[in-house]
RNA sequence: CGGGAUGUAGCGCAGCUUGGUAGCGUACCUGUCUUGGGAACAGGUGGUCGCAGGUUCAAAUCCUGUCAUCCCGACCA
């Protein structure tokens, strides 16, 4: 590709629009321009990246036997309610009417379409597996899309589902996709971790998510610092690690802290650390509430909360609410004479003589004990992990780190082929739901995070399996024949090599040439000037590392592609 | 949806307090000159000041409403 003939519109300053590393070098870099929040144009140097990713993510699936479709963007709503989810689903489905006033939505995910697909054609045991895979545009209406490519609202997706006769199939489909997302991202040279996940609204019986470890990642990641254990702060488990202590039982007193609502502001009042105060968090679990009691160091988890009851919805009560549970004002609440269950974590379990509210203006409660002064309802885990919490399988330590979800599988058993009425009959002629599993990858998000992980001051720095160009050729001054005509020469050497070379032949001074190709982040560069023209050599930089050598002009190419190997 | 902020040329910003000819940098066009790290000089193109009302002789500026965008939170395969 000749520069002065393609399409690469750097900006010199960040659009005030940007605030995350990657969004604002994909806008500097000329690679996307946004049409509405979260709605991005795909410029060319951003689709040639994204055509990467996909290239990949394509070759990877063919080899673990997934076929290739594509489904429409456009859904009609009756799919939708027959798997339930029209309801359930909420505002991140976009929902159209067309002319006749028929219901609609633009596709968040293709459950739905995929087993009304399967289930038309698929009924003999005899066909199974099978594992059909997309990619394609996806519209999920976010509250609040951000940083650029890494939470847009429009995305690009690919989404594979996988139909089984069995259980004992399913698994083996869901290990094959596992062991296939592994060779993606590798194959994409990016750094990643595979995490327990909870399964969220897709449903299903269990999941994992691949993370890709960037400090601007927006999820935590626990791992073990001895085991080979980690998942999502959700996710991860913590383990009833507690011995209650044998002091004795004091009486409990009522004390005035005004002004003082939150642990840190009580604590802080009455001069007690935070692990001594228990906090009662007032949920709505689907239609009932309850309270749920953390201790005052911890954070709740709604998830676990979630899954505790197998709700279809938890949410924060509303101070209304908290005083029709409580009888008193919000930030007070404790659970002595509450009207509603209370659940306690594990670790309140163990705690003795400790401070709660006491449902009362601006009064807290010290000395409270359950067992006399109150009952939980049941204790579980209800907390969010912290670093340093005992492993749940080998009883190491919790570390925990920033990371980048870029896929996720799930195994969905039978939540949609029983839902839509979706069967096959097996070698025993009876009717069976397929077992069914799926595997997402966001593949513009792929794109972004490749930029999270691998950038400096100067811009991108691409791993080579995801650049652009692999090689930058730059002749210092384009007016010169002698510099020119080597140039010619080793781009179209470097193009018949497949390497992928930009040959930068616009009519500018070395430095915007040079910060442009630093910007956009080609792996390798090639300068040729008059200087080390005359002693027969050209240079060749890394941008990784910055290093330069000078080589003779015949062996350059042969080198460039010895470095491109090196960095691969 | 709650809290905070911002909308003036492609991009980055000033002007608004105290109403009176729309400004700077960069980018872009023309020319001269220059050419190994975002050159210099000269001349130019480009803006219904987000939109709609209102106040006023007069509104980018004051008032009301509205829309859009961003950040924090809540939420989220």
């Amino acid at each position: 590709m000749r520069y002065s003939r393609f399409f690469i519109p750097t900006l010199r300053e960040v659009p005030a629009e940007a605030e995350v590393v990657s969004h604002k070098l994909m806008l500097r870099a000329g690679m996307i321009k946004k049409l509405a929040s979260g709605v991005y144009n795909y410029l060319p140097l951003g689709l040639i990246v994204i055509r990467k990713v996909e290239d990949i993510v394509r070759r990877c699936m063919n080899e673990a036997g997934a076929i290739e479709l594509l489904m429409p963007s456009v859904q009609p709503a009756e799919l939708w309610k027959e798997s339930g989810r029209w309801n359930y689903y909420g505002k991140e489905l976009l929902r159209i009417k067309d002319r006749h006033d028929r219901e609609f939505c633009y596709g968040p995910t293709h459950e739905e379409v995929i087993t009304d697909v399967v289930r038309s054609f698929i009924s003999s045991y005899k066909n199974l597996p099978i594992n059909l895979y997309q990619i394609q545009t996806k519209f999920r209406d976010e509250v609040r899309p951000r940083f650029g490519l890494m939470r847009g609202r429009e995305f690009m997706m690919k989404d594979a589902y996988s139909f089984d006769m069995d259980d004992a199939g399913a698994n083996i489909s869901y290990e094959n996709m596992r062991q296939a997302y592994c060779r993606i991202f590798e194959a994409c040279g990016l750094k990643y971790k595979v995490v327990d996940a909870d399964t969220g609204s897709i449903g299903g019986s269990f999941s994992h998510e691949f993370m890709v470890l960037a400090d601007t990642g927006e999820d935590f990641v626990i791992s073990c610092d001895s085991c080979d254990y980690s998942a999502n702060l959700e996710k991860a488990v913590c383990v009833d690690e507690y011995t209650k202590s044998a002091d004795e039982l004091k009486p409990s007193e009522d004390v005035a802290t005004p002004k003082a609502k939150t642990v840190e502001e009580v604590a802080n009042f009455l001069n007690i650390p935070a692990a001594s105060i228990a906090k009662t968090m007032i949920v709505r679990v689907d239609d009932k509430l309850v309270g749920i009691m953390v201790r005052g160091d911890h954070e709740m988890n709604m998830a676990k909360v979630k899954n505790y009851f197998s709700a279809t919805t938890v949410e924060l009560a509303s101070p209304e609410e908290i005083e029709e549970a409580t009888g008193g004002p919000m930030g007070f609440s404790g659970p002595v004479g509450m009207k509603v269950p209370v659940y306690g974590d594990f670790a309140v379990a163990a705690m003795v003589n400790y401070c709660v509210g006491a449902n009362l203006k601006e009064t807290h409660t010290l000395n409270v004990n359950h067992g006399r002064d109150f009952e939980f309802a049941d204790v579980d885990d209800f907390r969010n992990a912290n670093p340093g919490d005992k492993c749940c399988k080998c009883g190491g330590k919790y570390v925990i780190t920033k990371g980048i979800e870029v896929g996720h599988i799930f195994k969905l058993g039978t939540k949609y082929s029983a839902a839509m009425n979706a069967n096959f009959l097996d070698s025993e002629g009876k009717r069976q739901p397929f077992i069914m599993g799926c595997y997402g990858i966001g593949v513009t998000r792929v794109a972004a995070s490749a930029i999270e992980q691998n950038h400096d001051e100067k811009g991108i720095v691409w791993p080579v399996q995801l650049a652009p160009f692999k090689v930058c050729v730059v002749p210092l001054a384009v007016k010169d024949e002698d510099v020119m005509k080597n140039a010619e020469t080793i781009y179209k050497i470097l193009n018949d090599m497949g390497l992928e070379p930009l040959l930068d032949d616009r009519d500018e001074r070395a430095g915007v040439k040079f910060t442009d190709a630093e910007l956009i982040g080609i792996p390798v560069r090639v300068t040729i000037g008059k200087k080390t023209l005359e002693k027969g050599c050209v240079e060749v930089t890394v941008r990784k590392t910055g290093t330069t050598e000078e080589v003779p002009v015949e062996k350059c190419t042969e080198r460039v592609a010895e470095l491109i190997k090196e960095l691969s």
